[in-house]
RNA sequence: GCCCUCGUAGCUCAGUGGAUUAGAGCACUUGUCUUCGGAACAAGGUGUCGUAGGUUCGAAUCCUAUCGAGGGUACCA
């Protein structure tokens, strides 16, 4: 392909002068599938794109260009459709290739390797459970969705730090507690119990009642105001003392417990966990530094006017003088680089807190532009379940984590399985939009999933282990590839290019379709080609094995293990 | 009201300037198999790309209007 690329612009400048390869890159594709005798392996539109510019017609630009790359390439070229050049590589290139994949570890890890982020310290933020809240099907979500970003960071080059932030002080707290302790039984439990997911479960409960009664009474809402501030005493001071305090840590300490546990589970490793009660100060810090320059004052609150810059106007600082979830991320943003210094920090978040995010990085930008700059905040949609009701967390409709993870580990009798169909389900949509999981398309074992793809990696495995023949030496005639053979080489190919353009837009569920296109292709050669005891054992071994490294790499990315055996 | 996102096959989704026939998976029907693991493969067909205009050699993709869904819009995040 880069020679393809080269020839082309040498043509073009011979042919056409220098000025003509200013407007943009030459653009190489890969084409659909044509009917008829000729192969397209790569495409490109060149010919269109010169038509105007040259007043010449495409088809005939076209003409010039094919005859003057048959001269200097081995390479086959057609002109088709209103002016597009196809190109057909000769099948040396596709087994060269597949020698270099199948070669060595270190010699495929050259071949696909990438350098987007080399060098670069990058902060991912992700999953943001909050203590004292329930721990849903959407932080489960979106762990997944970070752990692959993180990973395609790591693979180009990235030094990643990946962290968690979350409320362990603000309103819903209040909540929790207001209702916890003014319920005897729940309390009694909470206090009698050492297991992490039992207090998480107890908390969640607590949180459920304790908004309904801040919507429902006026009474209550004025107790739960005093209790929040008196939370955020607590946790700042870290005083230990009276039954507030105690409940308080006790339920922080089982709420982080339980996330680690979670997390274990699921295999997502995460380097340190930002409290808001840790990161406020600093907020506060930078907020009152700007006051009045960039926030002002305003009904007694102070608050950032977005409405110069076409966002809204947002408040940083309540009445009760406390900072709100605004100066929180700021102060968050602060310590992210005061720790880490990073190059990039990437936030990942629901999509209802875009406009919010907005408010909150333009206010930042007036003062610390730089640090804003850095600052990547990329936004996932919600887990929808077929058939259910919206989940929100306050009304207690939610489906726990843990649940979505049991339910679908009974059904493959394996965790380890079940998570691979987890998150596979979630990774191939892209990120942006609500989603739909569907529990049974995720445990099924055909069609565009997860088990599909281990599925096919494990075979490859099989075969690979089987005892070689040595009856059968290899033919001495030149390998002309089949079909099957070619369209499975030329999958696994383009791993590179897939996975370079995957990690430049962040959307890990361009490699799951292209893992899915090459477990299909895989299939079909296994199909058509028998590889153990065929006259071509030695060579088809090879692409076996480079599909097998390729596809475990790219689960790998994911987040997703092969295992041996299912 | 204003701002943002999204409307593609019965369902779930890719495709976001290029290929005469807009693609996958699910579901449905029928084949292949004494297999290197059938958890597979092959064949079968559906679309006013929400609607209407516009830009372009060329539009699901860009622009405008409009309808519909969701989110945000001062002390939740």
């Amino acid at each position: 392909m880069d020679t393809i690329e080269k020839i082309l612009k040498e043509i073009l400048r011979e042919e056409f002068g220098a000025d003509v390869l200013e407007e943009g890159e030459v653009e190489i594709s890969v084409p659909p599938e044509l009917s008829g005798e000729f192969r397209a392996d790569y495409a490109t539109n060149i010919a269109m794109k010169l038509s105007k510019k040259l007043k010449r017609n495409p088809r005939e630009i076209a003409e010039v260009i094919r005859e003057k790359f048959l001269e200097k390439s081995k390479i086959k070229v057609e002109v088709a459709g209103p002016g597009f050049l196809n190109f057909m590589l000769p099948d040396e290139y596709f087994i060269k290739k597949i020698e270099d994949f199948s070669r060595n570890e270190a010699d495929f890890l050259e071949n696909i390797s990438q350098d987007e982020y080399k060098d670069k310290v990058v902060v991912v933020e992700f999953s943001d459970p909050n203590p004292f809240k329930v721990l849903h099907i959407g932080h489960l979500y979106t762990s997944v969705i970070g752990d692959a970003m993180s990973r395609m960071v790591e693979f180009s080059g990235g030094k990643v730090h990946r962290v968690n932030f979350g409320g362990d002080v603000g309103l819903h707290v209040a909540k929790t507690l207001y209702a916890l302790m003014k319920n005897k039984d729940s309390l009694e439990e909470f206090k009698g119990s050492e297991e992490a997911e039992v207090i998480a479960n107890i908390l969640a409960r607590a949180y459920v009642e304790g908004t309904r009664a801040y919507e429902e009474s006026e009474e209550a809402k004025g107790e739960i105001v005093k209790l929040n501030k008196q939370i955020y005493e607590i946790a700042e001071k870290k005083i230990r003392e009276g039954e507030l305090a105690e409940v308080y840590f006790r339920g922080r300490e089982a709420s982080y417990r339980y996330f680690d546990e979670f997390y274990e589970k699921i295999g997502v490793k995460f380097e340190k966990y930002y409290p808001e009660s840790e990161v406020a100060e600093r907020g506060v810090e930078e907020v009152e530094k700007h006051t009045p320059e960039v926030y002002q004052e305003s009904e007694g609150a102070i608050v950032f006017k977005g409405e110069e810059f076409g966002l809204h106007t947002r408040v940083f600082m309540n009445k009760e003088g406390l900072p709100t979830y605004e100066t929180k991320d700021v102060g968050l943003l602060f310590t992210k680089n005061d720790d880490f210094k990073f190059d990039e920090s990437v936030v990942i978040t629901g999509n209802d807190i875009v406009e919010y995010m907005k408010v909150v990085l333009k206010s930042v930008e007036q003062y610390a532009p730089e640090l804003v700059r850095k600052t990547k905040h990329i936004t996932h949609g919600m887990v929808k379940l077929p058939g259910a009701v919206k989940m929100a967390s306050r009304k207690g409709n939610f489906v726990k984590a843990v649940d979505v993870i049991r339910s679908v580990e009974e059904r493959l009798e394996d965790l380890g399985l079940a998570l691979g169909a987890i998150k596979y389900s979630f990774l191939k949509y892209r990120v942006g939009g609500d989603i739909e999981f569907d529990i049974d398309e995720s445990v099924s074992l055909n069609g565009n999933s997860g088990p599909y793809l281990l599925y096919s990696a494990v075979r490859a495995k099989k075969i690979l282990a089987a005892e070689t023949d040595s009856s059968k030496a290899q033919s001495a005639e030149p390998w002309a590839l089949s079909m099957a053979e070619v369209k499975v080489c030329k999958k696994i190919v383009e791993y590179g290019e897939v996975l370079g353009e995957a990690t430049r837009e962040m959307a890990p569920h361009l490699l799951c379709s292209y893992l899915f296109e090459l477990a299909k292709e895989f299939s079909r050669f296994y199909e058509s080609c028998q590889v153990r005891g065929s006259e071509r054992e030695k060579e088809r071994l090879k692409i076996v094995l480079a599909f097998q490294r390729v596809m475990e790499h790219g689960l790998g990315v994911l987040g997703i293990n092969v295992p041996e055996e299912m």
